[in-house]
Formats: C-alpha cells, structure tokens, sequence
DNA sequence: GAGATATGTCAACATCACTGACGTAATTCG
DNA sequence: CGAATTACGTCAGTGATGTTGACATATCTC
C-alpha cells in the first residue's frame, strides 16, 4: 500500500559534491550489463550462464589450469564452481587431468568443442570493444587499462597484472 | 570422478586471434568485482544486497523516479524490482509518493536515511575511480568514458547518454 | 463506458552464490 | 613410517536475484 502522501523525510537537497563522478559509476553498470549481455544469450542455446563462461574462459586463457588457480581467480568457492564446472565436463566442453607430479591436482583444458564456444564468446566482445576503441585515439587502449586496473584492489593487483602479463 | 587420461580432443592450439584484447576483457571482469565488492559490505549490513544498490543510487539520481522509468534503466523485471523495493520502502530508505498529475504513478523519493546510506556507498566508489584517475593524465576520465559509453548498446546508448546529461 | 496504462501481487522456478561438514587420496614432514 | 597437511569432491541447507505467467486494481484516455 503506497502512501499517498509523503510520511517521513522528504529528500532534501542529495548534498551530492560535485566531485562524485556519477558518469564515470554508472557508465561502468551500463556498459558491464551489455557487455556480458551478448554471451549471455548464446550460453543459453547450451544451458550454461555466466558461471559457465568465466570458467571456460579462463581455462582456454591458461590450460592445465587447477582448481585453486580457478577459486583464486574468480573468488568463489569451490562447491560453487564444482557445480558449473561439472557441468562443463559431463557436456564435454572441458577435461579434466589428473597431475603428473601432483596426483591430487586435476588439470583442466578445453576440448574442442570448449574452444569453438569460448572462442565464439570472446570474438563478440572483442568487436565490442574494438568498435568502442574505434572512435578513440590509438592511446585510448592503454588509458583504459590502467584505469580499470586502478580499480581493482591494491592487494590483488599485482596477481591480476601478473595474469594478464603471463607468457601466453 | 576425473579422468586420468585425456578423453575427447585435447585441446589444439587456441586459434586466439592477436587481435582479441584479452587484457581488456579481463580487467573489466575483475575492475567490476572489485568496484562492486566494497559496497556490498556495508549493503550487508543493512541486510541489503546489490539490488538495493541500483535502486537505492538511481532513485537518488533521479528524485521523483516512477516505477516505469526505474524498470528502464535497470532493465529487470517488475517483480523483481518490486521486492527489493518494498524491503527499502520498508525500512524507511525509500518513499513513494502518488502522483499528481498521474495517480497511477508512484514517484520515488530517498529519505534521508535513504540519503546518507546511498551517499556512503557513492563515495566509496568515487574514492576508488578518484585513486584510479590520481595515476593518470587529466583527459584520462573523459577517455574512459568514451570508452565505456561505446561499450553500451548502440540501441541504448542514447537514452543512457541523455540520462548521464540530464540536469541532475 | 470501453480500453489502455501504471502498478501491485501470487506462485513457481532457475542461476549463482554462500556456510558448514565430511570424505578420500596424495603429499609432506618430523 | 606415521601424522598432519593439502587438493579436491560432495552432501545438505540457505539466500539473493533474476525469470515467466497470470491476475487484480486504480486511473487515465478516448
């Protein structure tokens, strides 16, 4: 039952400084909608969802890849991701492998049919964002790597640059 | 129970285009989680989640918000809109006021506790792009949101644009 | 007055996350 | 060697957030 009239505090003026970047915080939430939005809805021609996704791609990013390399870098828990991950080895779009110096570790890898979904997923986002650099300058790349890195924790930071850095 | 031995096709050289700006996709994943992990503490608090956040912050944004609008920008559905607002209504963070011209239409105010609460939150989030943008050129914020904004749907981006430049 | 519109609500369900507990196999270390 | 630790799997329960579909009510428009 909505009030019809106002019953408490009726929102003076936000006191909002002016040095609050609202574009800068809601263009993140717009753009980070749409740009997961695409593979959204080719992941629900195979059932899969966005935990699906993250998985796949970061094991197509870094075979051989364990399962706490995996929890580590997508920060969930490991019954969390057991689920989705089952689900992606049953359907046959990764395997696992049992360590060969460590024999408790399952190494995971993409089968084919992992790497033409995954590959699919992220040729979407990468016209995205290549139609978005498009009209930038050249420059405009690095500027926005460093600004996203620049929001992610000072204590995982150097984990991420150092993913993003690694060889492959 | 994991396979010992590889089963299917073991994954053949990615294919992975140099063309793929894997370190752009990436860090929006993991500037996202960070940009949105501190808020959700203090949202925990209140035994509010996420979906307090959006609504709780447009409807400060936009004083006098209607249901239809808030749907729009948050592109859920009424239902699911409509029990996170009712819990803020509830707890005194939101208020609906009937309209004027329109009875139909409930207009959505902030109270102050309302106020203090989402102004918390948007300066937790100010601070972190403050800290991100401190390492960068001044041009840095509007390259960035050039970037962000060619991120969003073509087919949305004006109305989010107009929105972002609406007079406050 | 009829039909469209804005909102509210009930019910069922899916996804993705969580905590807590326990089991098993393999490795490490004293 | 034996105990502790590590890596992983799994069962059970719960919560937040989203969905579809159906229906109700008040109000506005024509």
């Amino acid at each position: 039952m909505p009030q019809t009239q106002a019953r408490s505090t009726p929102a003076a003026p936000p006191a909002a400084d002016a040095t609050v970047p609202y574009d800068l915080i809601e263009l993140l939430f717009f753009a980070y909608r749409d740009f997961v939005g695409g593979p959204d809805l080719i992941l629900a021609e195979y059932g899969f969802g966005r935990a699906h996704h993250r998985v796949l791609h970061f094991v197509l990013r870094r075979p051989g890849l364990t399962i706490a390399e995996l929890l580590d870098i997508l920060k969930i828990t490991k019954q969390s991701l057991n689920r989705v991950l089952k689900e992606l080895v049953e359907t046959g779009f990764v395997e696992q492998r049992t360590g060969v110096q460590d024999k408790r570790q399952r190494h995971l890898h993409a089968t084919a049919a992992g790497q033409d979904l995954a590959l699919r997923l992220v040729r979407l986002q990468a016209q995205r964002i290549q139609a978005a650099l498009a009209d930038l300058a050249p420059e405009a790349a690095e500027t926005v790597a460093q600004y996203l890195a620049g929001l992610i924790d000072p204590s995982e930071r150097h984990k991420v640059q150092g993913f993003l850095a690694a060889p492959r």
